[in-house]
DNA sequence: CGTTAGTTTGAGGCAGATCAACTTTGGTGG
DNA sequence: CCACCAAAGTTGATCTGCCTCAAACTAACG
């Protein structure tokens, strides 16, 4: 993102800070202007009235959200959770529209990201038909490692990020130790061999 | 999308005919500009290497397609198809590029129309962790049928789009039928009754 | 009519979810 | 710094929704 049209008034904006697991916003709230994460992570979720989660999108770092809803006209269709301890400034509805409206080529670099993002979401929409359970989970571990080293994935969200149990990761994972493919250390693990990882 | 802005360029471009079930353009082509849709249906799927078709999204006449993969900066990420027998028109990335620089509010209602894309692909993406699969062919059934009513679906596209079995959607059809909810017109169906159809 | 694409119905199998019981980790506060 | 405990992880057993395979039927189009 371009972060020159933004500094401007993220500078003047206030942070909030967030408590792991603390809920930003709900599916179904208003749309309300953006969110720019100033440290820390934040998950994008579905969850059914049977309280199943999936893991939609994560936010890490100096990454926008909630701009989505806001774009398409429309309330939140997700939930947005701290991941971890995290800062976040808030921009306004108001605010973002006349950023948008002074500034075409940030509007075209939106327009790009969204793209990609619906993309993403498409091809990940395929892979839960076309892809087994351990192929899922050893892109996702892949993905979130490869992305985000600095955070200690849990089975779970690995699991509602692939579309799959979490007993279902602890049994991948495991599999794949005693294969020399990754090494557990404690909660967290580390890839040794990308290549063997995604050809399970 | 707003038709009188890509009017000029459209009466301008020549037309072309397509036949039913002929590919447009193919996963990891590289981009070309976009596509409109004069006349007829062009359906997107993701098509996996054991062959399993995913179907992504529908395009009925007047929209365009083959955006995406222009505005993200990416090969195409997955295959058109004609859904029936279709003229469409296409429109060259110099073309499309000059008329995004030179109307604002169209890249804006394109912004909105991606946006709204991403926010259905990814509450699909969750359908197919949560719901069964009798739910998710009913809410495809509906949706292809009251969007594009003239169209007669078959079961395998319903079952393309639902994340299902074709023969998943002809269990489930029968059984509507035998409660009275739809009823069957030859390979075409009707639906008699919405609220039960998704209440199963 | 003949042909082919589309539909129907039944039977069987299995990937992966769910359930359950137990162990380990790592943060917290005394 | 240690002891405690809640959260996270492990592993095994079971169960089932839905896919796959198969075989026969039928609509629609030239």
């Amino acid at each position: 993102m371009n972060e020159s049209i933004l500094n401007d008034i993220l500078v003047a904006a206030p942070s909030t800070t967030i408590k792991r697991a603390q809920i930003i916003y709900q599916e179904n709230d208003e749309s309300n202007g953006l969110y720019f994460v100033e440290k820390g992570m934040i998950g994008l979720f579905h969850i059914s009235e049977s309280g199943k989660e999936t893991f939609l999108r994560v936010f890490g770092e100096k990454a926008i959200f909630g701009h989505r809803s806001y774009l398409a006209e429309e309330n939140y269709h997700a939930t947005t959770i701290a991941l971890t301890e995290a800062k976040i400034k808030h921009i306004s509805s108001s605010s973002f529209e006349s950023i948008l409206a002074e500034n075409p080529s940030l509007v075209r670099q939106l327009l790009k990201k969204v793209s990609q993002d619906l993309g993403n979401a498409e091809i990940r929409m395929a892979g839960l038909q076309d892809k087994t359970t351990n192929q899922r989970i050893a892109e996702s571990m892949l993905f979130l490692k490869l992305k985000y080293p600095e955070k200690t994935w849990t089975r779970k969200e690995i699991g509602e990020y692939s579309g799959s149990s979490f007993e279902s990761v602890t049994r991948f994972m495991s599999l794949c130790e005693s294969e020399g493919i990754i090494k557990k250390l404690g909660r967290d693990f580390e890839i040794l061999d990308q290549e063997k990882l995604l050809n399970h």
